[in-house]
Parts: structure tokens; C-alpha cells; sequence
DNA sequence: CATGAATGAGATTTCATTCAT
DNA sequence: TATGAATGAAATCTCATTCAT
């Protein structure tokens, strides 16, 4: 319960507190009490650091950016490299900032954000939907992945497998001993490359 | 909004209403009066039908696992039939429910409910999780899927792909042309398929 | 459940239900639905034999009075015998209907019954306190009691009496076997002439 | 009504209001509006001080036992003297603190409180009834009350008088003039030391 | 900057009462 | 008479936000 903290530091525990409840305890929790709380600061104090309940929110989605797209786009010129480095570095954030990556598979930072929030979470999913796409296509074209296939199915292939171990992080469900390594990426990328139709095999 | 409906209809009525605003407008605009303008009726009355909000979103997810788990499991005898049938029947839920479908994607079903209702939730996910891996891995022995990949990987793409058809609906990010047809569980067949190591052709 | 009873059993029925109620729970638990699953019937049917609540309060006041006043003023010519009447009595009610006789230790009926309720509680418990008053009155004129002592001392000695027993009754607190017999009408008929000065005998 | 009181004072006002409400109005008015009309603030503002309405009831049974046991259990070495103490302990109480006095005739407390409450307000009782049995018993060692009587008649006979006084006050039933002074307790006393039996005169 | 009391709007829930069936 | 769906007012409680200290 340290007192006067510097305003940009105080902040920064509001938002992290703000990602850290929606996470954990969902849109219902999210309230000016339970951020306080977390901080150690009283509850009218959080109005001195932002107008709003929903100007938190809009700081966390800032926050939630910067850390998703820190290094964004990769410039590995190997279209699956470039995915590669997209995909371990997910991995990464999801060992650094797990609440940051749980979130990305949520509409929760969305819902808590109203209408302009909503429209900006889109935008961040979009933006990473393309680059994926992007590098699929151009995967296709050099003949590493299948050319005969829907690249949007390629990119839910992809997005898929991190939102899996999204869930084996949040639920236990399945192994979590997958999620160390990367052996995801490896399954991702034999997958990928196998549907590539090896020359002069017929395909069923 | 015709009056005095027999109990068991004005149940109904308030269950799917639960389940149109929660897909539509979120946890935190699920309230007794929005259900209750929907419904046609005054926000007294629903507690003439359930005792509390939670029962409400308790039966919600009765109505939820019923829908999804209609003719559940598949019996086709082979692995990726049967997987097909699911597939298949999961399109077929997202055109003719398609709320209960999106929330399938979700977390607010658990959110509303409580504590039980997010249990209820992680069952019914791991439900289809367990019958998917198990198509996976018999499909995996009989080699029509690659056996050195890690089921969960497996399942994920799977999932990863109803789930890219789920927002394609939700947002119209993608090509909603994709969704009509089996076009995409074309691609998620062929993808699976050529993931088993055609004999007497090295991979990479 | 039975069905289509005549409107006067039915009348009866609700109001003794309200009574015990009353008596059990309190004021906060007499509403309309618990008297209705009491008498097993359904709630809105409560109304077609009473306008409103306050009336089946009213009505339990008229049966609360009818069973404290049958056979009142007890006529003994001799006032401790009138009293000793009218105290077994009491305790004759005590055993025959447990939750009348403790009502009368209570403001739940007045509290319930509103100001016009109240208003009749209160002549209700002045009527007693004046017939025992009258007849320790009379016994202090015979010389029976202590002439000196202000007789409404001596009538919160008699009321004292029937409300210990009724906690007694009600709490399990002291020797519930006392309630039995005749033995407590025996103790206050002692104290009551004991106070009267034996002649000749000089009191401290 | 001054505004921004300190936390401890608006509790302590919040709880005298509802020890008021409840002697003065009954359980059923017994709402966060009428508190919080009476203490001039807001009746959310009542939900800052006390988590719930309960908690409210709970403080002001605290507020009534300390009230109740200031001072208590009295120190004479003799038993009625200890007993005049207590006794006129309490009619001080009635002047002072009139509600405090009445609602320990009621259930009004138990009723607001709860299971929890109704079994402190048993306790409390209990206390009371313990220690002025305890006097009488050691008085009738003593001689100084009959030996003969049940020493439970005798508490109630105790606790009918004070219960005399409070309804004198609450409903200007009989004679307010016996309650200033001490005559209630002369008449008690009276009472008591004449059950016991003179030596050598003989009882009817 | 910080506190926490206060507000007021809104959410959940209760309940007496009405009325179509 | 009986049912139980419906209403609407009121009660409890929550919470974002304000503001005196």
C-alpha cells in the first residue's frame, strides 16, 4: 500500500490490475472496488488516474497491443519462418504475460469496453489474421503448403493451435507439457507442410 | 408477445431470450429487464419462472448441452466419417442456432452461471475434445492421419476450424461464402489426410 | 390439496395458518405464498376468501380473541378463585393451542394487523390486565393480598407467570415439567398471599 | 444531518436508527430507506457502512448487550441487594435508553436478525434469567425469600415487573407515575421477603 | 495524490394483488 | 372456487463516479 506513487507508474498497476481481474475473474468483476483492492489504493483514488471505468479498459487494450505486436510483423524473408517466429513468439508471451495471452482468445477485454473498444479488438485480431493469411498465400505460391486449399482454413489451423494452449493453460484440459518447447510449432509446421501435394504422388 | 403462455413455453421463451442477448450483447447486458423486453413480459415475472438469474443461465445451458450433444456420438464406424458427421452437424447448428453455436466459442455461458455453470462448461468442452481425440487417434492407427503428431494438436485444428467458421459469422471477417457447403471440412479432411506419411515417400 | 372446499373451512384454515406462521417464523415470513403452500392451496386463491392480508390478520386477531375470552370473566364469587380460573385456563389454552397462547406474548399479530390491528391487540391485553387487576383488587379489600403493594405490581406478577411459561414452552429454556400441573398456579397463589400481613405479625 | 461524518459515527447513527426503528415501527419497517431517512443520508450510502441488512441488526445487538451488561453482573454481597441493584440498573436504563429497555421485551431484535441473531438474543436472555435466579436461590439459603417456592416462579415474577414497567411506558396502559422512583421495586421487594415463612407463625 | 463518505442510477428479488382460464 | 401467470411497487444491494477533507 505505498502512497503517491508517480502518476504513469499508478497506472500502470490499473491496467495491469484491470487485465489481471478480467482474466481471472471475468466482465462481472471488473469493478472499481476489485481494481483498488488489487492495488492497494482506495476506490475513488482510481478516478484521479482516469476519467473512467471504460478509459481503464481502453489503457488495457493499449497495453494488451503493445505487447501483442511488440516486433510485429517478423521480417524472416521464409514465408513459414516468418510464421514461425509470429508463433514462438506467442509462446513466449504466453509464459511472460499469460493474462495478456488468455485474453487474445476472449471478448472479454471487448465486452468491457463498449462499442469503441469492440471495434478496436476486432482490429487487432484482423491485423494478426492477415499477417498469418499473408504468409500462408505466399507459402502456397513457393509450393511449402497446399495451394489447393482455402487459406482462411490454414489460418484457423494456425490460430487454432494457440488457442489451444490457451486453454490447456487456463484449464489444465489436456497436457500441459506440451506447451513448454516447441513442439506445437513443430506439429503445426509438419501439418502445414504436408499439405503440400508431393510431386508425382497422387493425392486420394 | 402473447400473454399468459403456459409455464413451461414462458421458460423457454426466457431461456432462448438469455441465450440471444448473451451472444449479442454480452454478460454484463444480461439483465432481468433486458430478458423481460424481449420476452414480452415484466421483469417480476421471470421470478415467477426461475428463482434467480443463475437458474436462468442454468437452464440456458441445459438448452445449450441439448443442442449440442443431439445425436451425439456419431456412430459411423470409421474415424474420419465420423468425425465428418460431427463436423457436418456442427455446420448444420450454426445455420439453424446460430447463437448457441457462437457461445460454444465462449465464455460467457460460464461467466453467467457461476461457479457451477463454468463446471458444467469445462465438461461440456471436454466432452467433444475426448470424442474428437478419440477419432484422431483411431484414424491416427489405422494411418489416414499422421501418427506422429501429437493428438492435441490434432483436435485443436479441428476445433480451431469451427471456431474460425464461428467468427467468420460473428464479425464477416473473412469470406461467409465458406460456410455454406462442406467446403470446409473439405480442407480440414485433406489437410488431415496428408498428414499421414504416404509409404514408401520420405518427408522431409 | 383438497380441492373446492367451503368458503368458511377454508377461511378457517388460512387464518390458522397465518397464525402459526406468525408464531414460527415471525411477521417477515407471513406472506400470501407461505400461508398458501401451508393450507395447500394456491397463492391468488388466498384472495378469494379474503380482500387482502390485512384482513386474514384480521380475522386471526377475531380467532386469537374468541379463544382468550371463551368462557370470560370466569364468575368464582371468591377474586383468588376467579383468578386461579382463569390462570388455568391459560394453561389449558397453553396446551390446546401452543401458538394462540404465545401470541399473546407477542406483537407479531399487532405488528402484522396495522394500526386498526393494533388498536384491538391492545384493548385485547387491557381487557385481561383489568380482570386480574379487579380481582387483586378485591382479594387486597378481603385482605387476602397485601393491601399496600399498587396492584399493578401484583397483576405483572400473574402476566409474569403465564409469560415465563410460555418461554418455557417455547424455548426449552427453564424446567419445561413445571409447565405441567398445577404447580406454577400454586407458587404465585403462595407469593400473592403471603403478601398478605399475618395480623399481629410485625414486617421488617 | 451534517454531511461526511466519520465512518464510526455513521454506524453508530445507523444503528441507533434501526434500534429505533424497530422499537417504534416494528420489523416490517425496518427498511434500508427508513435508516437511511432517518440518518439523513442515502440508503445506498447505508451499504458502505454495513455489508447488509443483517449486519446492521447484528451491530445493534451488540449496541443492546453492551447497554444491556454495563456494569453487570452487579457485586453485593447480599442477594437482594445484588438483585435492587440490577433492578434498578435496568429502570435507569428505561430512562436513558427507552428503546434498548423495550426491545428487550420484544422478539423484534431476534426477528430482524436472523438464526444467528435469534440465538444471541436467547443467550442474552438466558444471562439475565441466570443471574436473577442465582440471587433468589442465595436468598432463599438465606431465609429471605420461601425456600419453598420454585426459584423460577420467582424469576418470572421479577421479569414480569420490569415487562409491567416497559408496557406502562410503551403504551400509557396503566399508571406512568410508578415507574419514576422506586416504588416498583419497594412493591417487588415486599413481595419477595414476605413468600418467605415467618418462623414460628404458621402458613395457611 | 490519496482517502473514503456520499450519491444516484440500476440490478436483483420479493410480494400483495389481479385476472384470464 | 381454484389455478398460476402477470403486474408493479417496494426492498435489498451494487457500483461508477464525485468531492470534502
Amino acid at each position: 500500500m505505498e502512497k503517491r506513487q508517480s502518476g504513469s507508474a499508478r497506472r500502470q498497476q490499473i491496467v495491469d490490475a484491470a487485465l489481471a481481474i478480467l482474466n481471472e475473474q471475468g466482465v462481472h468483476r471488473l469493478t472499481a472496488a476489485e481494481i483498488a483492492a488489487r492495488v492497494g489504493i482506495s476506490d475513488g483514488t482510481i478516478f484521479r488516474h482516469f476519467p473512467n471505468k471504460e478509459a481503464i479498459v481502453q489503457a488495457a487494450i493499449d497495453s494488451f497491443e503493445a505487447l501483442l505486436f511488440a516486433g510485429f510483423p517478423p521480417a524472416d524473408p521464409d514465408p513459414l519462418a516468418r510464421l514461425r517466429t509470429f508463433f514462438i513468439g506467442r509462446l513466449a508471451l504466453l509464459r511472460e504475460h499469460p493474462a495478456i495471452f488468455q485474453l487474445a482468445f476472449t471478448d472479454r477485454l471487448a465486452e468491457a469496453a463498449g462499442q469503441e473498444g469492440a471495434d478496436r479488438m476486432r482490429a487487432i485480431v484482423l491485423r494478426q489474421f492477415a499477417f498469418v493469411r499473408h504468409c500462408l498465400v505466399e507459402a502456397q505460391e513457393r509450393g511449402d503448403v497446399g495451394a489447393d486449399l482455402a487459406p482462411e482454413t490454414l489460418v484457423w489451423t494456425v490460430i487454432g493451435m494457440l488457442r489451444g494452449v490457451s486453454m490447456v493453460l487456463q484449464q489444465g484440459v489436456i497436457g500441459p507439457e506440451l506447451i513448454s518447447g516447441e513442439s506445437v510449432w513443430q506439429n503445426l509446421e509438419t501439418l502445414l507442410r504436408r499439405s503440400a501435394v508431393p510431386r508425382g504422388v497422387p493425392q486420394r
